[in-house]
Formats: structure tokens, sequence, C-alpha cells
DNA sequence: CTTAATAAGGATATTTAATATCCTTAAGGA
DNA sequence: TCCTTAAGGATATTAAATATCCTTATTAAG
């Protein structure tokens, strides 16, 4: 079980967005080169965080991406769910009635117990991502971060991450 | 991102195995028609539960597997982990390290601080499934498991789960 | 006003992993 | 001796992840 790629470039793009100076914007092809990781596909990553309101774009030439709220308001599990889904890592497909020593049709009263444990184990999982947003992240960056912050031709940021 | 199905089999399977009476064994045969599944691939599962040192196995007519421990000591982090493996479901490829902006070679201090995020949700999933174990399940079971255990000529024992 | 750059997204190809089957071997019980 | 079983190697099949290509509408810069 392994989360997808676009899991960790989505982080990645978040945690340099979040350290953009206010009103600029970083576009995919930036963003690709920066992370050295395929633009056309990290692009999908991006719709998905515009789709799930992390994110605002702009067309045109200096256009892109930035943040849709504050890095304290973007939670990691904001971001993974954004590109992974909000689906549980465990599917129950109720094999227990597949028993073909239970009557035809035969329904239990509650949920399968297996099912619950690795749900409730997929929760403890969500919660914890749900407990470190950007802002979180920025502040174990700035004690690692060297202070030359290079400002190249496209305007790129050193990467925080 | 989700587990594969030998995971749930597997849980179904040593809950199964749980319920034994002592000295008995369930073949992956049987355990593959209880749970309606195909023999071979639930076989791999089973393979993985033994060599974890989950279940052992005999050979020969009546042969098949029963637990190697008690309930009480096989987690469901057990089962999960000798099917799905022990890696961390999200992988670190240090794309900051792709930076154009960096000198070439450069390498941080310490760990990617978004990993080190990700790698703590998934230990707290795992200390989820680790603080429940086939007894505990047992627990949960005895209140909603039908009173009429069947025999059928296989040895089938009712569904627990 | 024109041109180039961009996000959005549909379509499709490629690669990898999951799922499943088949077969052989060695061991154990009737 | 014969049948049943676990173990495991080899291979096929299917689904998902990864990646590329292309078109369209929008926007800013010149």
């Amino acid at each position: 079980m392994q989360l997808r790629n676009q899991v960790e470039w989505a982080l990645h793009c978040c945690s340099v967005l979040a350290g953009l100076p206010a009103g600029r914007y970083l576009s995919t092809k930036v963003l690709a080169e920066l992370h050295g990781v395929p633009k056309e596909y990290l692009s999908k990553a991006l719709q998905g965080l515009s789709q799930a309101g992390l994110v605002e774009s702009t067309l045109g030439p200096s256009g892109g991406y930035r943040l849709a709220k504050t890095p304290g308001q973007i939670t990691f599990l904001d971001i993974v769910e954004a590109v992974e889904g909000k689906t549980s890592s465990f599917v129950c497909d109720n094999i227990r009635y597949n028993n073909p020593c239970l009557r035809k049709g035969y329904r239990a009263d509650g949920a399968c117990a297996i099912a619950q444990v690795m749900w409730d184990a997929d929760q403890a999982w969500r919660d914890k991502l749900r407990s470190v947003s950007l802002a979180d992240l920025g502040k174990t960056l700035r004690k690692t971060v060297p202070a030359d912050i290079l400002d190249k031709t496209q305007g790129w940021v050193l990467e925080r991450s």
C-alpha cells in the first residue's frame, strides 16, 4: 500500500506556495522544474488542489497558483485527500457473508468487526494528518533552511522543504 | 491508496482460526470456500502469515493451518504487516534536492520535514492496529454471533466475523 | 490589438503493481 | 501405496499508477 507520488509533489508544492510573497503566483512549469517532476502529470495534482479549494489559479503570463487560504488553514490531510481521495485504505467486501454455512441472505446487525478496527486505524492516520498545517511545517523548516534565498530568472524560490 | 484484498482475507482467516478447537487445523481449501475467495491466491496470504510466525501448518489429509500463538498475542498489525509489508505508506523521494537553485550535491541536516509528518501519521496508523488483538476481536464478536455453530462435513466453523 | 503564456481537462499510451492461475515438489496421514 | 496438503516458482491477467499529448478558453504583456 503506497500513496501516489503526486501526494509528495502536492505537499512540496504547497510548502513552496506557503512561502511565496502575497499576490505572487507560481506556474506549473516552475513548480515542475523546481521539483524535477513531469509538468503535465504534476498539473493533475495541482488541479486536484484547485478543485479542493486549497489553491487558486490565474491564467496568462505570470499566471499560476497560489494558496487560497492561510498556511495555518491548510492541513496535511486537506492536501493528501485532495490528491489521494477520501476513501478509507481498507475496503470491506463483507466476505463473511460468503460463508456457505449461512442461510442465504443472512445479514448481521452491526458492521463487520474487522472492518471497524481497520477503519478506526485509518481514522487515526487522518487525525494525525489533520493535526499538522502548512504553518506548523514552516516553524520546523525555518530552523533548517539556509538564509540565501535565490531569485532566478523565472522567479524560483528556494525549496523550503 | 488501498490495502490488498489479501489483508481482509488474512484477517478473517485468523479470526476463524482463533475460534478453532485446540489442536485442529483448517486447510486452505476450506478457508477459501468459507470466504468465497480463490484458493491459490489465498494460499499466498497464508504463506505470509506462516513466514511471520503467526500461524503454523501441517501437511497431509486433515492438514492445514492453526494459530501459532494465543489470540491475545496476535495483533491486527502483525497480520497486516505479514501480508502488506512493513514499509511506510509514504515514500520520500527527496524531490527537495531536485531544486536546480541548490548547489549540486547539497544535503540538508535533518530528514525532510514533510516526510517526517507523513511517517508520523503512518506510525499512528500502525499504533492503532497494534492495540487490537484477535482476542479483543472475539469480545466484540461474541455479542453478535448467532449461537448455532454449524459443523458441516468438511468441518467448517461458522464465520465469526 | 496581437501574441504568447497559462490552467483546465479530455484522450490515450506506458509502466507497474495487484490479482489470479498453473504446476512441481516434498511431506504427512489413511 | 495413494491421496491430501503446504510451499513456492513461474506465468498470465487485470487494474491502477504514471506519463504524455492535444485542444480550448482565458489572461497578461508587449
